[in-house]
DNA sequence: TAGATTGTTAATCGATTAACAATC
DNA sequence: TAGATTGTTAATCGATTAACAATC
């Protein structure tokens, strides 16, 4: 399995891949073909070929691919079939959601801990843990194996943290914050940036206006 | 202004610019050119006269880009230079902590109502806005000129309620829900799915575990 | 005027699609 | 065996980068 140079265009369909192999597998179809699941995805076949043909051969000549092998080998080049550890570091109304959001626990991502700099909210719990003080997060890193922090602080407050987080074991950053992160080779960032999403959205509504005059 | 053609990849980069247009305005910085952007955005100079292209001419040979002027040009072209008004279906973590955002009125996307299913959260208040029940929210689509719905409801739920929000005036979807939605041609979708996003994370720490062995 | 930097065309690179031989 | 469908190579398409003439 030769994973070099996938590119992230075709990461970035891996997800939704798995989420119609599941669906497929809930409704109990046990086989399908690269031409009904193109038409189901509404991309081409080819394109799913192959994006899977990336990781190996999941498929057979003349039959399919069986949805479930798929499924969970699917899960396993996504990484999903170990745990992962994260601390959500910002306890604002974003990451008081993200920390209630229990999805993330069915695929394995363990919700560790939550910490803010405001003494205020410190005590309050998040399905189940206390909110701490944000000068606690590097002893707590130090004595406790947390593969992601979660940003949902302000830019100021993310950029200055990235070096402590690393330094203490932090692997993968998931990025609320609207900055862009420089860390150290081999750290994961994933940027979600709200504004940056709705003002693509904006676009696409005034541009349709636009051409339509 | 031709704007046909447009590329997604080219429109996913515009906020990008925006941000850093921004900062370069609050530090009073005048002019950039693309060399100096490029340095800064860790992208081709070539790329950043390319993209700006696309909208017409907005430097100068010889000096670059007015800073203030870009930003103004970009934002018009984002579409920010008007009202957008949106509402929240989903009352749940996620849907009140994006009532709850004020970054987004600063842009000029007016929160204007949120709705659930759940009769317990009725009257509860995110933001001055009395949560209202869902059957509800035909009416006041009928009765109030809304741009955008929020979908920040299960996907079962999501899929049901489209062609009632399209039938009622709504322009655009910014999808939370974690299926994908089938709207008519001039309706604009966008989707944050936040678990496809976690798992291009988990993705890329694993695959960095695999290439180190 | 000379230097700087854009706007734009041409070249390259990478991603997507088409085609088909291999094979179940 | 015949039919179906993959895995994979080749062709196409689109996006990015390089180059440079135009021009401030």
């Amino acid at each position: 399995m030769q994973e070099k140079g996938i590119s992230q265009a075709v990461v970035g369909r891996l997800p939704r891949y798995l989420r119609y192999l599941g669906e497929l597998k809930e409704n109990g179809v046990e086989r399908v073909s690269s031409q009904e699941l193109s038409t189901l995805m509404n991309v081409t076949a080819s394109q799913i070929r192959q994006d899977f043909n990336n990781f190996g051969g999941f498929g057979q000549q003349g039959y399919g691919y069986n949805v479930d092998y798929l499924y969970t080998e699917m899960s396993k080049i996504l990484g999903l079939d170990r745990e992962y550890h994260f601390v959500i570091i910002g306890a604002g109304n974003l990451g008081r959601a993200l920390g209630n959001y229990l999805n993330f626990e069915r695929r394995g991502f363990i919700f560790r801990g939550i910490f803010d700099k405001d003494p205020e909210l410190v005590g309050k719990e998040v399905r189940g843990e206390k909110i701490r003080l944000i000068n606690e997060l590097e002893d707590f890193l130090k004595s406790n194996k947390i593969d992601i922090a979660v940003l949902t602080i302000p830019k100021t407050g993310a950029v200055g943290l990235v070096d402590m987080l690393v330094n203490n074991g932090i692997r993968a950053i998931w990025n609320f914050a609207h900055v862009d992160l420089n860390v150290p080779e081999g750290v994961q960032v994933e940027n979600v940036h709200l504004s940056d999403s709705l003002m693509k959205l904006s676009y696409n509504i005034s541009r349709y206006d636009r051409e339509k005059q």
